[in-house]
DNA sequence: CTGAAAGCGCTTACAG
DNA sequence: CTGAAAGCGCTTACAG
């Protein structure tokens, strides 16, 4: 019972078409004769036909299925793109299967054998704890791939990120330029590109400043990691005086142990900038100083190039940087002076006010 | 290029056998000769054979898909339920696609199509704000589906649900025994079932006690309506000493409200009860006691209805409802010996340690 | 246990 | 513009 069974050939009888005449008016490859179309429509409206993509897919080889593949949604930046990526792909008449890696190899493994036994048209790999042989297992079975906000040294696979290195930089010459002289950064993870490079910054920041970092410290971009290490770094002698954190869903738990754990304020105590500006960094209740990675762009630009590669002439891969700006709001001080300063920085971004961000 | 190309015919051709039988190898339908499945498995290997799903499905009938059709993924409780969904799923051999259903009707209609074409073989329908037409016409389509954690009065579809009814009722009783006076409830949405009986729960609670609420509004289960109704309710002179709110994810903004904006402690100036148990709400920043609608179990019994109306013999649809239990932190105000009441309350509970809860 | 045959519901050259 | 035919890569009775 039910719509789901009508075929196109019950549709032809019915219209007294050929079978290929209604799949001509469905598929709109070739013209048909528009009152014949109208009535087959018409009909194929009575009945409840809707086109069976399962067998359009076997015999067109494309399945206008994209993978997704991610590590978890807990982190409101990775829901966000989930959420956006999703409707940019199904605008443009794809639909998104989402596929979980953990990280056992064997997870990761099984995977790769799902998204090539599901014949997906295109992956978009958006999980921070891939191994980089996933990476060179969907390279190798041909199907167009995309990293998402997850670089990689490999060259031949497109990728889709923030500036991180530049963002590393910038979210520490703001403290920097507030005063702060012990600063110390809660890394992302040594094995992922974006962690690394926010790091790289941090540094070549700190460098530039003749700074010694107070601590650098890998905490894999996990929370707990990151509230562990900020309890760590506040028992000893000499605390920091401000903290750079490699993404904001761990700020959210290093602001956390700082005012319910330690009674520290922030900003006067200390300082906290994160990474992302994941939706819950405009709440009040963390008010998150954090450099943005612009989910919007990063998004068109994951679409575009992933489209590119399924439908037109065999691309080049091609690696995408998207700057984005510090987004200034009340958990870390702000520089004397600083507006001037950093309108000039980011003009050369899309969003070149400030203020607009800080709401 | 890749792997991807590879047929069953090619494997049959080098491995010096029938096609079916290749297929027969792979399907585990009927036997095959244990040394010629080991010289087929062991040449598919050799040339990177992986069946097409989308070719079995179109003969089998079965997609092995299965879609979820959600509003979105801000709210922390239906990410961690997607995830977890998800794993469920794939666990049973089922692939997962996501839908994101918006307010108006038309995208609504637009989604069915698009179920409906992709030929999932279930469908679960997460989102709250389903029309009722969506699940009228999922309905008549005769895909097997599940309504999660969204009522629907409609007896005819399979759903599954925590006891809102009693859940509302229970963190009222608490609120009430804590000695507070004036009780508001920050409802979920009149059109959702969840949220009404929630409510109703509210206000029996609140009949039995002889109490008057302070205020009842809908809310349509939006953090940022919840925050305006709070502002609201705060203005006027005679103002709540406690607040029920549907959802965490509403009442994280309540909290921020009476604590950011309006400088209240809570719980000494204000008693503050959430609904679902997010993962945030654990978090001390936010330290939410709240009615547990237990996600493994809820998530087990949407994945035993669906794939028993997708494999089994057509069941009746079935409404499951599974009891919650209150997790006391520190939002709200403890009734002087609530630890035994409680115990015996929660004695038909599966987990009846209240005091594990509280972390 | 296994091969030849038919068919799942479409799309796509191929003739007209 | 349109119908008859072949085929996408499998599964599933049907004979052996």
């Amino acid at each position: 019972m039910g719509s789901a069974r009508v075929t196109a050939s019950d549709v032809a009888k019915a219209a007294g078409v050929s079978q290929p005449t209604v799949s001509r008016v469905f598929s709109r490859s070739t013209s048909v004769d528009p009152e014949k179309a109208e009535r087959v429509r018409k009909v194929a409206r009575e009945l409840g036909y809707i086109p069976n993509l399962v067998a359009r897919s076997l015999n067109s080889g494309n399945s206008f299925r994209i993978g997704i593949v991610l590590a978890y949604l807990k982190n409101g930046f990775f829901s966000e793109a989930l959420h956006r990526l999703s409707k940019a792909l199904n605008a443009k008449g794809y639909s998104v299967t989402v596929y979980f890696a953990g990280n056992s190899a064997d997870e990761v493994n099984a995977i790769v054998d799902d998204l090539l036994a599901d014949r997906v048209d295109g992956i978009v790999l958006a999980s921070i704890s891939l191994s980089n042989t996933l990476v060179s297992r969907v390279r190798n079975s041909g199907i167009p791939c995309v990293l998402f906000n997850r670089g990689q040294s490999d060259p031949k696979t497109s990728m889709v990120t923030a500036s991180n290195f530049d963002g590393g930089k910038r979210a520490t010459e703001f403290l920097i330029a507030a005063g702060h002289k012990r600063i110390a950064h809660l890394a992302g993870w040594r094995e992922a590109l974006n962690g690394v490079e926010r790091m790289q910054g941090f540094l070549a920041a700190m460098q530039a400043a003749g700074m010694e970092p107070a601590a650098c410290t890998d905490c894999h971009f996990r929370r707990t990691v990151a509230m562990q290490e900020t309890r760590r770094l506040f028992a000893q002698p000499q605390v920091p005086d401000a903290v750079f954190v490699a993404n904001d869903h761990m700020a959210f738990g290093v602001l956390e142990v700082l005012r319910e754990e330690l009674g520290l304020r922030v900003p006067q105590d200390v300082s906290v900038i994160g990474y992302d500006d994941a939706p819950m960094a405009a709440w009040k209740t963390f008010d998150l100083t954090t450099v943005r990675q612009p989910l919007n762009r990063m998004i068109e630009a994951t679409v575009a190039l992933l489209l590119g590669e399924i439908q037109g002439e065999n691309r080049k891969p091609e690696k995408v940087e998207i700057p984005g700006q510090l987004v200034v709001r009340g958990s870390a001080r702000i520089p004397v002076g600083w507006h001037d300063a950093e309108k000039e920085a980011v003009a050369g971004c899309q969003r070149p006010d400030p203020t607009g961000a800080r709401k």
